[in-house]
DNA sequence: TCCCGTAAGAGACGGTGCGTCTCTAATTGG
DNA sequence: CCAATTAGAGACGCACCGTCTCTTACGGGA
């Protein structure tokens, strides 16, 4: 008598029971049969979607975070946009507890992979802006330098997978100003200093 | 009649049968069946030593790879020595293939760790040559600086599990190059240049 | 409105590997 | 040379896998 559930509110249903399998006994102890069971629902309801595990997980996770960021933002400072940038990707880091990457962290990086895939063009605007304004001379940076900083963090939250999830937001905002502050600005300026006008 | 290993022999029979296995079949499929198997042992004498798959996989990398560097280079160069330091931790990254890593990351890391743990102190004494040598002002950079080139290697051994493997030695060699030069010694001199004599 | 194809929900099934336990016999230290 | 240790071998119950079968609800097309 109860309804069956079908389509995308299935789907919804599956992929919740998967990620609320993943906060409680974390991804090495997650069962296709305990997602089933969760979600009410068959096995074969599962497999018929999901050719593993893994890509199950995968699943929840891009059902659970969405995509990152879309737009640059433009604060008027070429610092305090790459900060705003930071301190999102950050507050991410938070998600990736051990318990989700222990066991899966290729899968979860090829997710951030896609879900921060606009951050090349927000980087290249807020660069841009920066240009505009005159506060630095050209935004024709090298690849590398100008993803620097999102890389620092990203390496900052593989090395620190067991802390990060602990660590409270004022000790992440003095991660990411260390990383700006120490490396990517100086380096900005020692590469593309300010135009000095006339 | 055969004679029975025991200790030190026994052990090493086991991690390298384990360590086999995880070449053969990757991390994934690494059972303790299979390695107790192939080393002729009982399944018992695997518990005894290890808690689990993870632990044993981690005891056979220690064991297969030993200590990455423990003396620093003295090229006379700045630029040289970091490479040859980053060039060998390039070489190991292609131990770490997908096979190995995929499920094992945080493990790995663990162990990574280990093995270079002389390297902060191998990366002080570089500076602290070029410094001596008046390449640069002074060996005083923020640790977050000093190590950069090594944390974006990592990095991009990371980021490129798949490829690394299979990416020529040259390849690796353009990347390191790119990191030292693109990013590293236009950050250093911007912060640290030479000593202007007199 | 009815009917039929599709897929949900449920669970049986054999298979694999886990982790524990038991047993015998080789080895070694005292 | 005896006694304690532990290697080597495999049985055991268990959890979960991935496949399959079966019934029944749903919903789109005529």
């Amino acid at each position: 008598m109860p309804s069956r559930r079908r389509g995308e509110e299935l789907e919804a249903t599956i992929l919740e029971a998967a990620w609320a399998e993943i906060q409680e006994h974390g991804y090495n102890r997650l069962t296709i049969e305990g997602v089933a069971a969760r979600a009410q629902t068959g096995k074969q309801v599962l497999y018929r979607r999901w050719p593993n595990r893994a890509q199950l997980a995968v699943a929840a996770i891009r059902h659970t975070l969405g995509p990152l960021l879309t737009a640059a933002p433009d604060t008027g400072s070429l610092r305090e946009d790459y900060f705003i940038v930071l301190r999102l990707m950050a507050g991410r880091a938070r998600h990736y507890t051990p318990e989700l990457l222990h066991g899966l962290m290729p899968e979860v990086w090829g997710v951030t992979g896609e879900i921060s895939s606009a951050l090349p063009g927000v980087i290249d605007q807020i660069l841009r802006n920066a240009a505009a304004r005159g506060e630095i001379a050209h935004a024709d940076l090298p690849e590398r330098v100008a993803m620097l900083p999102l890389d620092l963090i990203r390496y900052e939250g593989m090395r620190n997978v067991v802390k990060w999830a602990e660590i409270t937001e004022g000790d992440a905002e003095k991660v990411v100003a260390d990383i700006l502050d120490t490396v990517f600005l100086p380096l900005v300026m020692a590469l593309a200093g300010p135009a000095k006008p006339g």
